[in-house]
Order: structure tokens, then C-alpha cells, then sequence
DNA sequence: GGGAGTACGTA
DNA sequence: CGTACGTACTCCCT
């Protein structure tokens, strides 16, 4: 059975776009997607349902049409479609586009007019048609073969609008509802009916009379108030059966064949989705297509490939017969029962693709003929592996012995510097895009790729699903290296890649696998004194509002109390309601009258905050725990679009050191058994030093040079006194100003943020470029350039692109510009401490230290210091990372030395 | 169990 | 109406 579905785009887009709240449907950048969202969920939805062979989609063009000719206040009297909305009718159709759906709009119709065509088409074809469509005049399509889903409320809730279910509804089969509606009138059309005529009597009529020509026949012998009413209006009821005739023979630029639907564009889905942000949506699109066999089809299918189970003994062989050629390496990682370390996962087996042939080799049964081949491949020198994210990789090899040192390309990571912004790195979202081949999917195809994949090697002895899949990958990984490695070459990457990404992952994995050492006893006795605190802070509040019902952690109950019960001023709005974050909660506080019970409640609230989030934070610590008694983070090295690194699980980069009792969290972690101290060495301002160097402002310059207190010497300068007669609260004012600057504040964020009126934060700004003229021109220049190369770019020639910066959205242009601003000095700050830990790590090797670097926090590094080397690391990093790279000014280096983090700091 | 929303920690 | 991140909690959905 053929099954053509049709729908009405903007009708339905136009529904969405009221029943969706526009606040909860935005990108990062502004764009509205309450409408494409709305639409594309629905159209899944249908497609998910009914199973449509054949789909087509119709839009209007405009409002002139043949009705507006013959009756010129047709949908006159509708509010003008907002801007918010049309501006998604576009993204619609790229929607439609990326699914390779057949979509189409003429000059002069209506989309109504064009789906009664492609109706009419689809029916003489032989198809089902189903039409999905928000105005009701689709209703007189409806006959044994045409059905119409008519959205009933929101987006989610289609009724089935067969002939029984018209005629139910309306009193008169779908074949009357047209002279049904003439006389009723549709006020959405600015059509009026005849006053005091229902679709009660209307349908009456009909079936007295049999149709609208039959009525009028009879017109004079219809009694009473309704009849006369009828004959007054007799001429508007024919027009509006004019008008809302749908007209069948609209000249199409797409008909049937067009509208068969048997493929889509998944690297586009994908480019489509993730600039929309729709995550759920493209879940469940990949869910439903995955399960049909339409997939595949367009993208190329699954490819054949020959893999040979080498046999132990055997790598030795099948490595010299690949010559010098480039190899794509996969593995299969177990993890060990006894250990619960994630860097401690085994490699258990290896897919190799060579120029010739793809093998899958069992690491169990190696020989040590087989361990010299690989380590051979796989040292420093050799430089001729490939791999997809090589940091697990290089973990995995190493927890069986093995050396991963000369890795020639790795294809995440060269994704991540041709475009930064990505969510994921996805193996065969990439095999797709660049080579249109579609790997296997196994399990677990996403961010986990082959790891703990090998409990589906059974026996280690057939060659299972996990190592075919390992096999596809090594090859897709071989064969994506060099069309990648050319684009990082045109995106002037290609150092970047192989001098600091590439080298830099081997040092995050002995950052990763050495840890921290934590000090358990007092992480238990922090977590048990926060929670006494918690606990505390609780019982203060609800006694406060005698009301020990009330969850303080749930910011929608705490609005009850506090707009509601307590009838306390109105804050900042979210999409929910009024904000109830800490700096609302102080603002109200200063509302408060004091020694009121509501300044006690809120007291309490605040503290209770502080001490929750200390408390999850503790926790969260104590669950990281390994085994051997220390924390070992990941290090993200593909998140940030800036070139920043990220730490996940625990995030080790937002431990707290603010406030006195958060920076008691950093009592625990503590110099690692067999080390002497820790230390911490961090940049002072490097990037308000990196701001003043890429500006090239001789007065910020000179500054840094001179060795003065930054912010006393602006202040000096911005308030017009002598450097010592800066008083704290201008220091603070040009504190806030100079940090806010590297990230685009305007002259309203200043004055919200430092609490004083908008003009005094506009003039502090003006004066503040007035003397820094550098800085203002630089700033501008950055955005400009940015525009014109459609990207920004680091010190190192990181590229971030913001297609945005050209975009007619304001708010999304303007965060385009502030991303703009920020990314080079973000981003140059990120470069110069990846050089600053290659030369530490190269350092410490070379003259053969003990000592380790064991944390990152962006401007800081956490080390263990080895016995007696002190004085001499101290040396190392101060000036490993000072000279990290040349600049017009000097790079400072605090370091500071304890028995923990918090004693380190300085 | 998962997502959205809110809140908050770091640089 | 200030960039870049990750995590935890609640609430509401499936």
C-alpha cells in the first residue's frame, strides 16, 4: 500500500508557534525555534504513525492570492504574522530539505490549493493520502480514500478526520462542509456567515435541501428569523463558497514522483539539528529511521570488508607487509573486574587497517613477537598510527604495558580544530560526512565508541560483532585521516594538531592516570560538618516561616513562599517565574525589615544554598575516589569551541576557593604518598596580559611591564588620582570593567553587575578607552576581521567560525560578536598553558625529575613534587611557563608550595 | 530514567 | 544586556 502524506507547513508551524512558549524553544545564539520545533516533532510524529511512502509539504508564498482579488478583506483583520514566526519558515524548509522531503510553494495559491492538487494527483495514483493540516477547509478533501489529522490542541494531538468523523462532528458529510462553512462562516478567514446561523441549522439545511445550491433554491421557503437572515446575506454566502473552494489543478513545480520519500541527508539532519539545538528530536528521528529500512540507502550502505583473525604470533607478518603505509588502530577495551579506575581499562584486542587489509588481533593470546611488532608500530619515531580520540587509547595500552608514542593523526581531534563548536566527534557521524560511509552500529556507537565493548567477543575466538565493528572503525579512521588532515591543513591547523593537541594528549593521560591523592578522612569529617550546617540552616528556615514543609532545594516551592505567602517584591524573571537565585535572595533580603521573620527565612535560604552546594560538592569528591586512594578526572581535550580544556568526573576545574569554607575542600586533596609537597603555580591575569599584547595599548603594556598592581594602575588612570590614592571600591569598579571587557560587557551589564547607576558605568567605560585607546581599537578590529574571515583566531591560529556574526537576528549577531571578542583572548590564554605544559613535561622528563603534574584549571598547575625537588621544579615551571611563549610584556608566574592544594595556594 | 529548568562552582 | 565550562537538584514526563 502507497501512502502519500501531505501537510500543510505553515499551518501547522503557525499552530506550533502559539502553542509552544517562545522562551522555552531558543538557541545559545537567540534564534527562536519554537515553531520548527513544533513542526518537525510533529511531522515525526505522523511519520512515525503512518508510514508514509510518499510526503510533501506546502507553503503559502504570500497573502495575495486569487481570494484577496475577488474579496479584498480575505484574512484581513489577522494580526501581522510576527517576525519571530517567519523568520522559522526558512528553517522549517531546511528541515524538510535535510530529510529530503518534497516541499513546494506557488506564487498566487494558497498551501491549501496545493495539497487539494497533490490530493487529487495522489489519489489517481492509487495512494492513501493522508493530510495533516491546521486550517479547516482541508476538511472537504476528506473522503474513503483522503483522511485528514487535524491538530486538536498543541502540537501532539492529531484527530482522525475520516468521512463518519466529519460528518459527526459537523452534522453533514466532508463532500457538504464546504457549503457548510459558506454559511457558517470562518472567521479565521474573515469570512462572516449569516447572523444567527450554526452549524446546527446549516447542516439542517443541507440535509433538507441535499447542498448549498439546493438551499438557495429553496431559500424563500425557509421560515423564521434564521431563513430571512439567509436571504439578506445571500450573496456573502456565495462568495464565501467561492473563496473556500479549494482550487485542484494548481501547476506544480513538485508532483508525485518528487514527493516519493525513500532517503535523507543524515549528515545534514545532523548539521540542521545541532544548529537548531534539537537533541530529543533527532534522537527520536534516528530512532524511528533506524528502525526502517530507509536508512541506508542514501548514505551509502554498510560496506563489506574482508577481516582476517590473525592468529597468535602473527602481527609480526601482517605489520611488515604494510610497509611504511599508515595504519588505522581501533581497540576493544575490558575493564578489569578487581578495579573500578576508568583510565585502568585493558586493551583487549586491536583492529589494525592497513593499505591492503584489515585484521583484528586477540591482545590475550600475543606473543612476544607480536608485542615487539606492535610496540614497534606504536614508538616514538614511527609515526604512523591513526586513531578516533587517542587519549583512551593510549590508557588502555598502557594498562597492558604498551607505549602509544607516535601517533600520526587522530581524527577527533582534528575535527575539533576544523570545527570547534561541535557537541560530539562522533566516529560515524564522521565516516558519513566525509567519507558517505555508514559504519555498523553496535550498542554503542556514540562517545563510548568500542570501550567495554569486548563482553561481545565471545570466547575471543569468532570474530564477534564488537571486533567486525572495531575493524569497520580502524578502517574508517584510516581512510578519514587524510581527507582530515587536509582540512586541518586549510583551517591552519596543522601544527596546532601535531606540535600541542597531539603531544599534549599523552601528557593529560599521566595527568589523568597519576590523579590526585585525596585525604579521606577529611573529606568524611568536611561532609559530616557541611551537612550538620545543612541541617542547621534548614531548621533556621523553616522555623523562620514556622512551615517545616517546604523543600528549600525546589526553587518553584520557595517562589510560593516568597512571592506568595510572604508577599515579598517581585524579582527577575525566568521562563518559570521569578528568579530566586542568590543575588535575588540578597536584593530581597535588603527589603526586608530586619529582625522580620522573612529576613530571618531568607538568612537562613542563603546559608542553606552555600552550604548545599559545598555539601554535593564534597560528595561528589567522595564518590570519585579510586581505589588507590586518589581522584583522576578526564580531561576533555574537544569541548571547549575556545581551546580550553575541560575536566568531567569530577570536574576537578570548579572546585570551590571563594570562600573561606570552600576553600576547606581543597584542605583534602593533598601531596600523593612518596612526594613531598604539592605545589601550584598559576599566570597572574593572563588573559588581561594576552588582551594587552594582542592590542598592542602601549598604557596596559607598559603597565605590565612596570610590574604595578593592574587594577590600582587603571583605576589611577580611569579615576584621574595617583596610583596609592585608588580607594577599594574604585579598584573593584575597574576590577569588574577590565575582566568584563575580554568578554563583551556593555555599559549596562557593568552598571547591574557593580550596582550603580548607567551613566556613571557608561562614563567609567568611556574613560576607561579613552586612556586604553588600544584596546577599544583592538576590540573593535577583532570583530570586524572576525566578520570579514568569518572566523576568529588564537595566537596559535586556533579557528573558531561564527557564521553568526553576519546573521539579521540581532541577539544572536550580538552574542556572535561577544563570542567574537572573548574567543582570541580565551582561546590564546588556552594556547600559551598547552605549550607551558609541553615544555613543564618535557622539562621534567628530560632532566629526569620525579615530579608530576597532576592538575590543570585553565591559568593553573597542580604538581607533585618529588623528594628534594622542590626548589628545583619551582625553578622549572616559573620559567617553563613564563617564556611559554613571547609577548610584548612578561608573563607572571605565582607559585606557591604545601602539604595541600588550599596550603599551595598563595 | 531522562529531559528541562534553575542554580552555582571555577577560570 | 558577560565568555567558557560541569554538576546537582527538582519537577514532570515517559
Amino acid at each position: 500500500m502507497t501512502r502519500l502524506l501531505l501537510l500543510d507547513g505553515h499551518s501547522l508551524a503557525y499552530r506550533a508557534f502559539f502553542a509552544l512558549p517562545a522562551e522555552n524553544f531558543s538557541t545559545a545564539t537567540g534564534q527562536h525555534t519554537n515553531a520548527v520545533y513544533g513542526f518537525t516533532s510533529m511531522l515525526i510524529n505522523v511519520i512515525r504513525d503512518e508510514r508514509p511512502t510518499h510526503v510533501a509539504v506546502a507553503f503559502d508564498r504570500s497573502r495575495q492570492t486569487f481570494r484577496t482579488e475577488e474579496y479584498a478583506e480575505y484574512k484581513a483583520g489577522r494580526a501581522k504574522t510576527p517576525d519571530e514566526f517567519s523568520g522559522q519558515v526558512p528553517l522549517v524548509q531546511e528541515v524538510l530539505d535535510a530529510l529530503r522531503i518534497a516541499h513546494a510553494e506557488v506564487d498566487g495559491y494558497e498551501a491549501d490549493d496545493i495539497i487539494a492538487t497533490w490530493a487529487r494527483q495522489g489519489r489517481e495514483a492509487g495512494h492513501e493520502v493522508l493530510v495533516c493540516s491546521g486550517d479547516r477547509d482541508a476538511l472537504q478533501l476528506v473522503d474513503e480514500r483522503v483522511t485528514v489529522l487535524y491538530p486538536r490542541k498543541g502540537v501532539s494531538d492529531l484527530a482522525r478526520m475520516t468521512p463518519e468523523a466529519v460528518e459527526e462532528k459537523y452534522g453533514v458529510r466532508p463532500e457538504r462542509y464546504s457549503d457548510l462553512a459558506a454559511l457558517v462562516g470562518e472567521s479565521a478567514d474573515n469570512l462572516p456567515g449569516v447572523p444567527g446561523v450554526g452549524p446546527k441549522t446549516a447542516a439542517k439545511w443541507l440535509g433538507l435541501y441535499g447542498d448549498l445550491g439546493g438551499v438557495v433554491d429553496h431559500a424563500d421557503q425557509i421560515k423564521g428569523k434564521a431563513g430571512q437572515s439567509f436571504r439578506d446575506h445571500l450573496d456573502q454566502v456565495l462568495r464565501n463558497r467561492r473563496l473556500n473552494q479549494l482550487v485542484s489543478d494548481v501547476e506544480l513545480p513538485v508532483g508525485m514522483a518528487e514527493a516519493e520519500w525513500d532517503s535523507y541527508d543524515r549528515e545534514k539532519v545532523h548539521e540542521v539539528f545541532d544548529a537548531l539545538e534539537f537533541r530529543v528530536l533527532r534522537d527520536r528521528l534516528f530512532e524511528y529511521l533506524g528502525a526502517d529500512e530507509t536508512e541506508g540507502t542514501e548514505t551509502g550502505e554498510a560496506a563489506e570488508l574482508e577481516v582476517e583473525a590473525l592468529a597468535p604470533g602473527g602481527l609480526a607478518d601482517w605489520l611488515e607487509a604494510q610497509g611504511e603505509e599508515l595504519v588505522g588502530l581501533e581497540l576493544l577495551v575490558a575493564m578489569p573486574e578487581s578495579l573500578a579506575g576508568r583510565h585502568r581499562a585493558e586493551a583487549t584486542g586491536v583492529a589494525l587497517a592497513g593499505p591492503g587489509s584489515v585484521v583484528w588481533f586477540d591482545l590475550a593470546g600475543r606473543t612476544p613477537g607480536d608485542e615487539n611488532a606492535l610496540a614497534g608500530l606504536l614508538a616514538e619515531g614511527a609515526e604512523r598510527v591513526a586513531v578516533h580520540d587517542v587519549k583512551p587509547a593510549v590508557h588502555a595500552l598502557r594498562e597492558i604495558g604498551l607505549r602509544l608514542d607516535a601517533v600520526a593523526h587522530d581524527t577527533a581531534l582534528a575535527a575539533y580544530l576544523v570545527k570547534p563548536d561541535q557537541r560530539s566527534y562522533d566516529l560515524g557521524d564522521l565516516a558519513i560526512r566525509h567519507l558517505h560511509r555508514e559504519l555498523p552500529s553496535g550498542e554503542e556507537q556514540g562517545g563510548g565508541d568500542a570501550l567495554f565493548a569486548a563482553d561481545l567477543v565471545e570466547g575471543g575466538e569468532t570474530l564477534g560483532g564488537a571486533a567486525l565493528q572495531a575493524a569497520h572503525r580502524a578502517q574508517a579512521v584510516r581512510d578519514l585521516a587524510p581527507v582530515l588532515a587536509e582540512l586541518v591543513e586549510q583551517a591552519g591547523g596543522t601544527r596546532l594538531l601535531h606540535d600541542v593537541e597531539l603531544p599534549l594528549a599523552a601528557h593529560l593521560v599521566r595527568m589523568e592516570a597519576a590523579g590526585i591523592a585525596v585525604d579521606r578522612d577529611r573529606l568524611d569529617e568536611l561532609e559530616s560538618d557541611f551537612a550538620d550546617q545543612v541541617a542547621a540552616a534548614q531548621a533556621d528556615a523553616h522555623a523562620a516561616i514556622e512551615d517545616d514543609s517546604v523543600n528549600l532545594g525546589s526553587p518553584k516551592q520557595l517562589q510560593q513562599v516568597l512571592f506568595e505567602r510572604l508577599g515579598m517584591p517581585k524579582t527577575k524573571k525566568t521562563k518559570t517565574g521569578w528568579t530566586t537565585d542568590a543575588d535575588a535572595l540578597v536584593w530581597l533580603r535588603a527589603q526586608t525589615g530586619e529582625g522580620t521573620p522573612a529576613e530571618a527565612f531568607l538568612e537562613a535560604l542563603l546559608r542553606h544554598r552555600d552550604v548545599t552546594k559545598l555539601r554535593s560538592t564534597v560528595q561528589g569528591l567522595q564518590k570519585a575516589v579510586d581505589t588507590d586512594g586518589r581522584i583522576h578526572t578526564t580531561y576533555q581535550q574537544t569541548i571547549a569551541a575556545t581551546g580550553r580544556l575541560s575536566s568531567v568526573d569530577p570536574n576537578l576545574q570548579n572546585i570551590p576557593i571563594r570562600t573561606e569554607a570552600g576553600r576547606r575542600i581543597r584542605e583534602v586533596f593533598v601531596v600523593g604518598e612518596g612526594f613531598e609537597q604539592l605545589m601550584s603555580a598559576d599566570y597572574s591575569q593572563i588573559e588581561m596580559r594576552i588582551m594587552a599584547h594582542l592590542s598592542g595599548d602601549e598604557g596596559l603594556i607598559e603597565a605590565f611591564r612596570a610590574g604595578e598592581d593592574l587594577h590600582n594602575f587603571v583605576g589611577a588612570q580611569v579615576f584621574g588620582v595617583e596610583p596609592d590614592a585608588v580607594t577599594p571600591e574604585m579598584r573593584a569598579k575597574v576590577k569588574a570593567m577590565s575582566y568584563g571587557l575580554a568578554y563583551g560587557l556593555s555599559a549596562f551589564g557593568l552598571s547591574k553587575q557593580l550596582g550603580i547607576g548607567p551613566e556613571e558605568a557608561k562614563g567609567l567605560m568611556e574613560t576607561y578607552f579613552e586612556r586604553f585607546g588600544g584596546v577599544r581599537d583592538y576590540l573593535g578590529e577583532v570583530v570586524d576581521r572576525a566578520r570579514a574571515d568569518g572566523y576568529t583566531e588564537t595566537m596559535l591560529g586556533r579557528r573558531r567560525p561564527l557564521p553568526d556574526l553576519g546573521s539579521s537576528n540581532r541577539q544572536r549577531r550580538e552574542m556572535a560578536e561577544r563570542m567574537a571578542l572573548n574567543a582570541p583572548i580565551q582561546g590564546s590564554a588556552a594556547d600559551v598553558m598547552k605549550l607551558a605544559m609541553l615544555r613543564v613535561d618535557d622539562r621534567l622528563a628530560a632532566d629526569g625529575l620525579g615530579s608530576r603534574v597532576l592538575l590543570q584549571v585553565h591559568d593553573e598547575l597542580v604538581v607533585d613534587v618529588a623528594p628534594g625537588e622542590a626548589e628545583t621544579v619551582r625553578e622549572l615551571v616559573t620559567h617553563e611557563m613564563s617564556t611559554a611563549v613571547e609577548l610584548d610584556l612578561p608573563l607572571e608566574v605565582s607559585v606557591g608550595l604545601g602539604r595541600s592544594w588550599h596550603d599551595a595556594a598563595h
